[in-house]
DNA sequence: AAATAAATCGAAAACGTTTTCGATTTACCA
DNA sequence: TGGTAAATCGAAAACGTTTTCGATTTATTT
């Protein structure tokens, strides 16, 4: 491997001005820096990253820490920080937490001590205690956080306003003519459920219809949501057979529930509405296709790098960081597993 | 920050015995030993891994290149790599080359340059000159490569049989009693779609049923998946309207095709049967559910560190190291887009 | 008590870069 | 021609660690 060491003795000049020269320093003649350049490219010099890093006390690489990778919603945001890091020069290293507090810990410790530029995170379930986020900090590394966030910790965040969205769904099914929607809602857990129930229960309020809690079911919404959508079904389908309309947490649990509705000889979307949540790609294959609140993954990892870019930068300049919260918006995309018809 | 300097200032000891301290040197007395680790706890000490880096020549990362991020099967073998690699101390940078050779050369000198301790790649449908994978290779950089290979670049490989898969799926076919089968096949060029097609004639071929080229399509299998497979369908049913079987390189054309198929009054799998490729998630979901090749992400990401973490001890010993092929078996898995009882 | 062996420690170099600051050379002007 | 300003260069320190090898101390043996 080429060093400058090796291009100075070539030219019989000195390692500070072949330094000075590559990176186009004004005290350096012109041509000289040519030469530098030009036997820099032959002898295909590349710089030391390592030398690099420990010089400068910056490695341009992030971490990225998720919950499951294998998710249509947190893979396209992995795209969007990935294409926005490549394009500032940054690299990202991705470890997944498994929705285990446990692992989040280690894995944030392990990022600290490589010394990352800075950290983006969206939270597993389990989390609840925040040490190992206020370490970071601490640390003086730049934090943002996306869709899975902890509202006490003071950094950037990065959201879907999941309330609003909810909101929007169960507006849906009200325009459309259901009196009485039940709403299957995630773990008690993450706000994010905690929200889109808040949504769903608001619009209700709004528009006159009554709330019954009875018409709350909760699931996981792991591994098994599928199967989880058809149970809760049949339960409800028990409790309240004049239901007319679910808003349901995400798509695959809206899925099972579906196929088990048609299964049950009721028809969807003339009996029975149904609303999803993420929009899953399959959710446009299914017949009926699926109603549902399309979650901006892509552009919620674009905007979460560029904020811990600003701070990266910010911090560099030793300027005051602003903390930001962007609250993007979920479109409601209008399929066939509603009603069509005001009634 | 605090570095051995400090703790070594504090205990009035030197550098190099707080550094053989903690890394548990013999020369170094026990009661030396627990007293720097003990101060080395107390004041958080952290070792500086810009520094190790540069003394001991390896950052314990590896670079991952892949053509899309936002798939199924890609994201589990991320997901496989990055488990996998985490076990041994490793972290991973993900790239995605968009299937375009320009991104995945610049993003192969990125890596290069800063220095990884391997490279693990799947290759973009675009990429026909291997000039950026040798350079990897006289780098010194430790590659192996996955799913989308170069066989003539000699480095470590995992592949699925797709030859053999795609046998498996038109063998079914042939055996429930399909006597005209079509197949969708994926673009010219990389070679895991000219194996399922070599696979499927194959079959054809020892079961003594007739190989007909205008029953062979060709797709993109890119972002319009869906649509060609419809497009396609609608094709084959102009031109030969008693086709029994289709065996489609990949599931998304599959389900395209198979709504299709239905749409046109014609019944799956009564009249015709399907055999999708990939066992996307939602394969086993849709009505009906798609028999289809189950390719095993997870696994082939898992070995394929594996395969390069060995490479990257090897090295380090000075060992010659061995090229290893690893060739991974796809499973059928049949479900109701194909008739049960054999004629 | 002297001689030897074993245990324990530390000085110093090295990894390859960046940057400060002083030294030297060249150009310019009166 | 002398003097000043501008242009050009390089020595050296620093980043924080690892490791070699020699030095010193302690323990063991005769």
């Amino acid at each position: 491997m080429v060093t400058l060491k090796q291009i100075a003795e070539q030219l019989g000049i000195s390692i500070t001005t072949v330094s000075k020269a590559l990176k186009d320093y004004p005290d350096v003649s012109k041509k000289t820096r040519k030469l530098v350049r030009e036997t820099a490219l032959m002898l295909n010099y590349k710089p030391n990253s390592f030398a690099v890093n420990l010089r400068t006390r910056e490695s341009k690489t992030i971490g990225l820490i998720i919950p499951e990778i294998v998710h249509h919603f947190f893979s396209s945001i992995i795209k969007g920080i990935i294409s926005q890091a490549e394009k500032k020069g940054y690299l990202v290293i991705t470890l997944q937490s498994n929705e285990s507090y446990e692992l989040e810990k280690k894995q944030i410790d392990l990022l600290l001590s490589k010394r990352v530029d800075g950290i983006l995170i969206s939270l597993a379930n389990g989390t609840g205690d925040y040490k190992h986020l206020t370490e970071i900090i601490e640390n003086d590394t730049p934090l943002v956080m996306f869709d899975k966030i902890a509202k006490i910790i003071r950094c950037s965040k990065v959201i879907i306003d999941d309330r609003k969205a909810a909101y929007k769904a169960t507006e849906h099914l009200i325009k459309i003519g259901c009196k009485k929607i039940a709403h299957f809602r995630g773990p008690l857990m993450p706000q994010n459920s905690i929200d889109r129930f808040l949504g769903y229960k608001q619009a209700l309020i709004d528009y006159g219809l009554p709330y019954d809690p009875t018409l709350v079911y909760v699931n996981d919404c792991g591994d098994l949501s599928f199967e989880e959508g058809k149970e809760s079904i049949n339960q409800l389908l028990k409790d309240h057979d004049d239901v007319d309309g679910i808003f349901i947490n995400t798509d695959l649990v809206a899925i099972g529930a579906m196929k088990e509705i048609i299964k049950n000889g009721i028809k969807v979307p003339e009996d029975i509405s149904i609303v999803g949540f993420s929009n899953w790609f399959m959710s446009s294959v299914m017949s009926p296709s699926l109603t549902t609140i399309n979650q901006p993954g892509f552009e919620m990892g674009k905007k979460a790098f560029k904020l811990l870019y600003k701070e990266i930068r910010d911090k560099k300049k030793n300027k005051a960081i602003i903390y930001k919260e962007v609250i993007l918006d979920a479109d409601l995309i209008i399929r066939n597993s509603t009603r069509k018809i005001l009634i």
